[in-house]
DNA sequence: CTCCTATATAAGCAAATACTTATATAGAAT
DNA sequence: ATTCTATATAAGTATTTGCTTATATAGGAG
Protein backbone atom coordinates (compact mmCIF):
# COMPACT_ATOMS: atom_id res chain seq x y z
CA UNK A 1 0.00 0.00 0.00
CA UNK A 2 0.89 3.77 -0.75
CA UNK A 3 2.74 4.94 2.69
CA UNK A 4 0.58 8.51 1.80
CA UNK A 5 -2.08 6.32 1.96
CA UNK A 6 -1.55 4.37 4.92
CA UNK A 7 -0.26 7.52 6.93
CA UNK A 8 -4.05 9.02 6.09
CA UNK A 9 -5.45 5.73 7.43
CA UNK A 10 -3.56 5.53 10.68
CA UNK A 11 -4.45 9.31 11.28
CA UNK A 12 -8.10 8.62 10.87
CA UNK A 13 -7.67 5.74 13.35
CA UNK A 14 -5.80 7.42 15.82
CA UNK A 15 -8.00 8.93 18.16
CA UNK A 16 -10.02 7.43 21.17
CA UNK A 17 -12.99 8.79 19.97
CA UNK A 18 -13.17 7.66 16.95
CA UNK A 19 -12.11 4.11 17.63
CA UNK A 20 -14.79 4.26 20.25
CA UNK A 21 -16.99 4.79 17.16
CA UNK A 22 -15.36 1.85 15.37
CA UNK A 23 -16.15 -0.31 18.59
CA UNK A 24 -19.73 0.45 18.63
CA UNK A 25 -20.49 -0.75 14.87
CA UNK A 26 -18.38 -3.72 15.75
CA UNK A 27 -21.88 -5.96 16.45
CA UNK A 28 -23.45 -3.92 13.49
CA UNK A 29 -25.41 -0.53 12.37
CA UNK A 30 -25.89 2.36 14.91
CA UNK A 31 -28.13 5.39 14.88
CA UNK A 32 -25.79 8.40 14.83
CA UNK A 33 -27.98 9.77 17.59
CA UNK A 34 -26.63 6.74 19.93
CA UNK A 35 -23.29 8.03 19.64
CA UNK A 36 -24.08 11.65 20.49
CA UNK A 37 -25.34 10.08 24.11
CA UNK A 38 -22.12 7.75 24.53
CA UNK A 39 -19.37 9.69 23.48
CA UNK A 40 -18.39 12.64 26.43
CA UNK A 41 -18.27 14.94 23.48
CA UNK A 42 -20.51 17.84 21.96
CA UNK A 43 -23.06 16.72 19.22
CA UNK A 44 -20.96 18.39 16.12
CA UNK A 45 -17.68 16.51 17.75
CA UNK A 46 -19.50 13.40 16.80
CA UNK A 47 -20.45 14.60 13.48
CA UNK A 48 -16.96 15.76 12.33
CA UNK A 49 -15.58 12.36 14.01
CA UNK A 50 -17.64 10.73 11.36
CA UNK A 51 -16.92 12.79 8.65
CA UNK A 52 -13.24 11.50 9.25
CA UNK A 53 -13.86 8.26 8.91
CA UNK A 54 -16.35 7.92 6.29
CA UNK A 55 -13.73 9.75 3.88
CA UNK A 56 -11.40 7.45 4.80
CA UNK A 57 -13.54 4.78 3.73
CA UNK A 58 -14.09 2.96 6.87
CA UNK A 59 -17.76 3.55 7.33
CA UNK A 60 -21.04 3.81 5.27
CA UNK A 61 -24.01 5.96 5.97
CA UNK A 62 -27.82 5.38 5.43
CA UNK A 63 -30.29 8.19 6.01
CA UNK A 64 -33.24 7.15 6.85
CA UNK A 65 -35.96 10.63 7.72
CA UNK A 66 -34.26 12.58 10.02
CA UNK A 67 -31.76 9.81 11.73
CA UNK A 68 -28.27 8.55 9.99
CA UNK A 69 -27.33 4.90 9.93
CA UNK A 70 -23.45 4.03 10.20
CA UNK A 71 -22.00 0.50 9.81
CA UNK A 72 -18.30 -0.78 9.13
CA UNK A 73 -18.00 -0.83 5.15
CA UNK A 74 -17.93 -3.95 3.32
CA UNK A 75 -14.58 -4.07 2.56
CA UNK A 76 -11.80 -2.97 4.89
CA UNK A 77 -7.98 -2.97 4.64
CA UNK A 78 -5.75 -5.26 6.59
CA UNK A 79 -4.71 -2.71 8.76
CA UNK A 80 -8.35 -1.39 9.49
CA UNK A 81 -9.85 -4.70 10.27
CA UNK A 82 -6.38 -5.54 12.13
CA UNK A 83 -7.78 -2.53 14.69
CA UNK A 84 -11.39 -3.56 14.78
CA UNK A 85 -10.16 -7.02 15.64
CA UNK A 86 -8.29 -5.69 18.41
CA UNK A 87 -10.87 -3.60 19.75
CA UNK A 88 -13.55 -4.87 22.42
CA UNK A 89 -17.23 -4.34 20.77
CA UNK A 90 -18.74 -1.75 23.03
CA UNK A 91 -22.46 -2.29 23.33
CA UNK A 92 -25.12 0.36 22.49
CA UNK A 93 -28.62 0.73 22.33
CA UNK A 94 -29.71 -0.38 18.78
CA UNK A 95 -31.66 1.19 16.74
CA UNK A 96 -35.35 -0.37 16.40
CA UNK A 97 -34.64 -2.20 19.56
CA UNK A 98 -37.35 -1.81 22.01
CA UNK A 99 -37.85 1.65 23.15
CA UNK A 100 -35.62 3.03 20.60
CA UNK A 101 -37.46 4.54 18.31
CA UNK A 102 -34.54 5.70 15.58
CA UNK B 1 -6.78 -5.21 23.66
CA UNK B 2 -7.45 -2.22 25.94
CA UNK B 3 -8.67 0.98 23.49
CA UNK B 4 -5.87 3.39 25.28
CA UNK B 5 -2.89 1.12 24.62
CA UNK B 6 -4.19 0.49 20.70
CA UNK B 7 -4.96 4.46 19.98
CA UNK B 8 -1.29 4.83 21.96
CA UNK B 9 0.17 2.36 19.38
CA UNK B 10 -1.79 4.00 16.79
CA UNK B 11 -0.52 7.32 17.46
CA UNK B 12 2.82 6.13 17.01
CA UNK B 13 2.32 4.66 13.52
CA UNK B 14 0.77 7.50 11.75
CA UNK B 15 3.04 10.05 11.01
CA UNK B 16 5.19 10.17 7.59
CA UNK B 17 8.54 9.66 9.26
CA UNK B 18 8.08 6.83 11.40
CA UNK B 19 6.11 4.52 8.59
CA UNK B 20 9.41 5.48 6.84
CA UNK B 21 11.54 4.30 9.38
CA UNK B 22 9.81 0.68 9.73
CA UNK B 23 10.14 0.63 6.32
CA UNK B 24 14.14 1.10 6.49
CA UNK B 25 13.99 -1.99 9.10
CA UNK B 26 11.95 -4.53 7.14
CA UNK B 27 15.14 -5.95 5.97
CA UNK B 28 17.33 -5.61 8.95
CA UNK B 29 18.88 -3.68 11.35
CA UNK B 30 19.76 0.07 10.46
CA UNK B 31 22.32 1.82 11.94
CA UNK B 32 21.12 5.65 13.40
CA UNK B 33 23.12 7.58 11.72
CA UNK B 34 21.47 5.99 8.15
CA UNK B 35 18.09 7.50 8.92
CA UNK B 36 19.31 10.74 9.46
CA UNK B 37 20.87 10.83 5.79
CA UNK B 38 17.25 9.30 4.40
CA UNK B 39 14.75 11.12 6.37
CA UNK B 40 14.59 15.04 5.03
CA UNK B 41 14.36 16.14 8.81
CA UNK B 42 16.95 17.16 11.08
CA UNK B 43 19.06 14.59 13.52
CA UNK B 44 17.16 15.73 16.58
CA UNK B 45 13.98 15.32 15.06
CA UNK B 46 15.29 11.18 14.03
CA UNK B 47 16.24 11.00 17.69
CA UNK B 48 12.74 12.18 18.62
CA UNK B 49 10.78 9.96 16.32
CA UNK B 50 12.64 7.07 17.15
CA UNK B 51 12.06 7.54 20.86
CA UNK B 52 8.53 7.43 20.02
CA UNK B 53 8.82 3.92 18.35
CA UNK B 54 10.65 2.42 21.09
CA UNK B 55 8.15 3.66 23.65
CA UNK B 56 5.49 1.89 21.70
CA UNK B 57 7.69 -1.22 22.14
CA UNK B 58 8.22 -1.06 17.99
CA UNK B 59 11.73 -1.38 17.84
CA UNK B 60 14.76 -2.52 20.32
CA UNK B 61 18.26 -0.88 20.20
CA UNK B 62 21.67 -2.17 20.07
CA UNK B 63 24.60 0.35 20.87
CA UNK B 64 28.08 -0.10 19.38
CA UNK B 65 30.59 2.43 19.78
CA UNK B 66 29.13 5.57 19.32
CA UNK B 67 26.50 4.08 16.95
CA UNK B 68 22.98 3.31 17.54
CA UNK B 69 21.62 0.09 15.85
CA UNK B 70 17.71 -0.32 15.56
CA UNK B 71 16.01 -3.26 14.57
CA UNK B 72 11.90 -4.06 14.75
CA UNK B 73 10.86 -5.82 17.81
CA UNK B 74 10.94 -9.57 17.91
CA UNK B 75 7.02 -9.86 19.42
CA UNK B 76 4.93 -7.01 17.58
CA UNK B 77 1.46 -6.50 17.41
CA UNK B 78 -1.46 -7.79 14.91
CA UNK B 79 -1.85 -4.12 14.08
CA UNK B 80 1.94 -2.80 13.87
CA UNK B 81 2.25 -6.02 11.80
CA UNK B 82 -0.56 -5.63 9.54
CA UNK B 83 1.02 -2.08 8.82
CA UNK B 84 4.35 -3.32 8.40
CA UNK B 85 3.40 -6.25 6.28
CA UNK B 86 1.29 -3.10 4.08
CA UNK B 87 4.16 -1.14 3.83
CA UNK B 88 7.17 -1.50 1.05
CA UNK B 89 10.32 -1.73 2.13
CA UNK B 90 12.62 1.16 2.09
CA UNK B 91 16.51 0.46 1.14
CA UNK B 92 19.84 2.28 3.14
CA UNK B 93 22.88 1.18 3.56
CA UNK B 94 23.01 -1.42 5.72
CA UNK B 95 25.98 -0.98 8.44
CA UNK B 96 29.24 -2.75 8.40
CA UNK B 97 28.66 -3.65 3.90
CA UNK B 98 31.13 -2.09 1.98
CA UNK B 99 32.77 1.68 2.62
CA UNK B 100 29.54 1.68 5.63
CA UNK B 101 32.10 1.75 8.71
CA UNK B 102 29.37 1.72 11.59
C1' DC C 1 43.63 15.95 28.00
C1' DT C 2 41.40 17.93 23.59
C1' DC C 3 38.88 17.23 19.56
C1' DC C 4 35.57 14.99 16.65
C1' DT C 5 31.55 12.30 15.68
C1' DA C 6 27.02 10.10 16.95
C1' DT C 7 23.17 10.53 19.58
C1' DA C 8 19.97 12.65 23.23
C1' DT C 9 17.66 16.28 25.57
C1' DA C 10 15.72 21.02 26.23
C1' DA C 11 13.24 24.84 24.88
C1' DG C 12 10.72 27.47 21.78
C1' DC C 13 7.81 27.89 17.71
C1' DA C 14 4.62 26.62 13.91
C1' DA C 15 1.32 23.64 12.05
C1' DA C 16 -2.21 20.38 12.67
C1' DT C 17 -5.89 18.60 15.30
C1' DA C 18 -9.92 18.34 18.20
C1' DC C 19 -12.85 20.74 20.71
C1' DT C 20 -16.45 24.39 21.59
C1' DT C 21 -20.59 27.57 20.55
C1' DA C 22 -23.47 29.42 17.16
C1' DT C 23 -25.96 28.74 13.14
C1' DA C 24 -27.82 26.23 9.04
C1' DT C 25 -30.32 22.50 6.86
C1' DA C 26 -33.68 19.03 6.46
C1' DG C 27 -37.41 16.04 7.65
C1' DA C 28 -41.57 15.06 10.61
C1' DA C 29 -45.36 16.49 13.35
C1' DT C 30 -48.82 19.84 14.79
C1' DA D 1 -46.62 27.77 8.30
C1' DT D 2 -44.51 26.91 12.73
C1' DT D 3 -42.08 24.05 15.63
C1' DC D 4 -39.28 20.27 17.10
C1' DT D 5 -35.63 16.99 16.47
C1' DA D 6 -31.40 15.12 14.14
C1' DT D 7 -27.50 16.23 11.79
C1' DA D 8 -24.02 19.37 9.32
C1' DT D 9 -21.23 23.33 8.77
C1' DA D 10 -18.67 27.53 10.23
C1' DA D 11 -15.69 29.97 12.96
C1' DG D 12 -12.90 30.53 16.79
C1' DT D 13 -9.91 28.56 20.43
C1' DA D 14 -7.09 25.28 23.02
C1' DT D 15 -4.28 21.32 22.85
C1' DT D 16 -1.15 18.39 20.70
C1' DT D 17 2.36 17.35 17.64
C1' DG D 18 6.49 17.81 14.99
C1' DC D 19 9.89 20.69 13.79
C1' DT D 20 13.98 23.72 14.65
C1' DT D 21 18.26 25.47 17.06
C1' DA D 22 21.12 25.15 20.93
C1' DT D 23 23.25 22.38 24.17
C1' DA D 24 24.51 18.04 26.65
C1' DT D 25 26.38 13.39 26.86
C1' DA D 26 29.25 9.74 25.57
C1' DG D 27 32.64 7.11 23.05
C1' DG D 28 36.81 6.93 20.03
C1' DA D 29 41.05 9.04 18.05
C1' DG D 30 45.07 11.92 18.26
Amino acid sequence: MDIYLMEKQLKALADINRLTLLACLKNGEVCVCQFVDVLPISQPAVSQHLRKLREAGMITERKTGIWKHVQLADELSPVVQAVINGLDAVSVCRCGAGDVTC
